[in-house]
RNA sequence: GGCGCUAUGGUGUAAUUGGUUAACACGCUGCCCUCUCAAGGCAGAGAGUACGGGUUCGAUCCCCGUUAGCGCUACCA
């Protein structure tokens, strides 16, 4: 079994695309098949080296590996120009020499007329004295498939079942274009032949060419393989995922503290089912029940709710181990990373990361959620501000109770919980509104862990300076 | 316009391939817990399966039509 994903690289990877490449690759892995890389790189006004490495980049992170390639189309001209010349000689072929201005013109005139178009097969009948005599005078020509004029091409597609066209609404497609360079017809039936692809497994918006492209097979005499089209991914209005919508690049969804496992998870599940209730998966699972059969036939909203829903889960469940050196990056682009956290404070910080993983969404929430846990630098945000600090008890309070915890014999849960909690009943204050406080000067946030749990990760000497300190004070009787 | 495909709560999907009070997850609402926010627990709203016809004792499931959406209709893939 070989199946493929073949990208053309006139864009970073989107998210449907990565769909299409993680369905092929876990139906692969899933049954001991081989994975094979293509990039479809023939049209050489929109394609770039920058896009074939962003979209290799993609698939590295997402840890779709493959086991053949990255075969660049590009390198193999050679291939389709010979094959295209065998069918040529063959008669199953012919040379067109009608310019784009004619065909644009004949296409409006019908368009405007309400007919239906399809390329009328000027230059089929063209005589072999006329071809050269033209060619001859130095006229560019396009390749066309010369196909039968009757009859039915059907196939069975894996998921949507049958699908039958009438040969005679196919019109004659180019094969190869004046400029020598294959279609996109020409090159994937090759590619595939000679990739001995098994199973073509890509988007649904290709169900309609698939017929033109199993009358090249014909022609060739090679059998077809398998066919099974994916359901399209939409936006929330339903119209195709595109960059109106948001993010559709995964790379911005990497950048922006997703992890690929969640990601695969997710995407897994638009258009497929695994028909178990549970749905949050890992990647081994998911290679272990994927199935063509779970694959639906209709279209999917692309729903972020659920991604971020899918990475929260993934996160709180994750051991901080793993999630270390993820953090690390973060921490180093905020610019608070510091080598002691790898190695001294090592597992301090694993402790930090298990206190914060529980209400995180994105990775990129540890260093900013958690900013304060990692560095003494960080704003008080307003939000904080607003809600706990406009007491005008606390700049008195506050310091005497740091200077309480400062002098506990021991600084653990309990032992801080209780100072705290029977110095609010000395002064006559809810406990609630010295944690919120203490909440709000600790981590600069309105959302946070259990206080306690702050006080002592942060330690009794960070406590203790960051509630005494009176820096807030001023600010808060402005406002 | 032509051709093709699809159609279950707001979203993703289920429903022993004709027999269920139409299920699960996300999201949403309320309550509990509580030091915030999550998480967790509990309760709940939300579809009668696009619409209309058939077939059948019985249709989410089979057939036809309509509508809508999507795809293809390039010397783009």
């Amino acid at each position: 079994m070989r199946v493929r994903f073949a990208p053309s690289p006139t864009g970073s990877l989107h998210v449907g695309g990565a769909r299409t490449a993680l369905f092929n690759w876990l139906f692969a892995r899933g049954r001991g098949g081989r994975f094979i890389l293509r990039i479809e790189d023939t049209d050489r006004e929109r394609s770039s080296p920058e896009m074939v490495e962003d979209i290799l980049g993609a698939l590295r992170w997402l840890g779709l590996d493959w086991d053949e390639g990255p075969f660049l189309q590009s390198e193999r001209l050679d291939r389709y120009r010979q094959v295209a010349n065998q069918l040529l000689s063959a008669n199953q072929a012919y040379r067109c020499f009608c310019s784009t201005a004619e065909l644009t013109a004949k296409r409006q005139a019908a368009a405007a007329s309400g007919k239906p178009w399809k390329y009328d097969a000027t230059c089929r009948g063209l005589s072999p004295d006329r071809v050269s005599e033209r060619q001859a005078r130095g006229m560019p020509s396009v390749v066309r498939f010369k196909g039968p004029r009757e009859g039915e091409v059907a196939f069975e597609d894996r998921i949507f079942g049958r699908i039958a066209h009438r040969t005679e609404q196919i019109e004659d497609f180019v094969l190869v274009r004046s400029d020598g360079m294959p279609t996109y017809h020409l090159g994937v039936v090759l590619d595939d032949l000679d990739m001995k692809i098994s199973h073509v497994m890509r988007g649904a918006d290709h169900i309609s060419n698939t017929p033109k492209q199993i009358l090249l097979y014909r022609a060739l005499q090679r059998p077809v393989p398998e066919f099974a089209h994916l359901p399209l991914i939409l936006g929330p209005d339903r119209t195709r995922l595109s960059k109106r919508h948001g993010a559709t690049a995964v790379t911005t969804y990497r950048d922006q503290g997703y992890l690929p496992a969640p990601f695969c998870n997710f995407l897994a599940l638009l258009g497929w089912s695994s028909k178990s209730e549970a749905e949050s998966l890992s990647t081994d699972e998911l290679i272990r029940r994927f199935a063509l059969e779970g694959v639906n036939k209709s279209n999917a909203v692309f729903d972020l709710e659920k991604l971020a829903w899918f990475n929260s889960q993934y996160l709180r469940n994750a051991p901080a181990e793993r999630l270390f050196p993820l953090i690390r990056a973060e921490l180093e682009k905020e610019g608070i990373w510091k080598e002691e956290l790898g190695s001294s404070d090592r597992a301090w910080m694993l402790t930090v990361v298990d206190l914060l993983k529980k209400r995180v969404r994105m990775v990129s929430d540890f260093a900013t959620q958690g900013r304060a846990f990692f560095a003494d630098d960080f704003e008080i945000e307003a939000k904080a501000r607003r809600k706990f600090l406009k007491d005008k008890a606390l700049p008195l309070l506050m310091p005497d109770l740091a200077a309480r915890l400062g002098s506990l014999p021991v600084f653990g849960l309990e032992e801080t919980e209780s100072a705290l909690r029977t110095f609010a009943a000395e002064n006559g204050v809810k406990a609630g509104l010295l944690i919120n406080a203490a909440r709000a000067l600790l981590t600069g946030k309105a959302v946070a862990p259990g206080i306690f749990e702050v006080m002592v990760a942060l330690g009794r000497e960070r406590t203790v300076a960051r509630l005494s300190g009176t820096s807030w004070v001023e600010n808060e009787q402005e406002g």
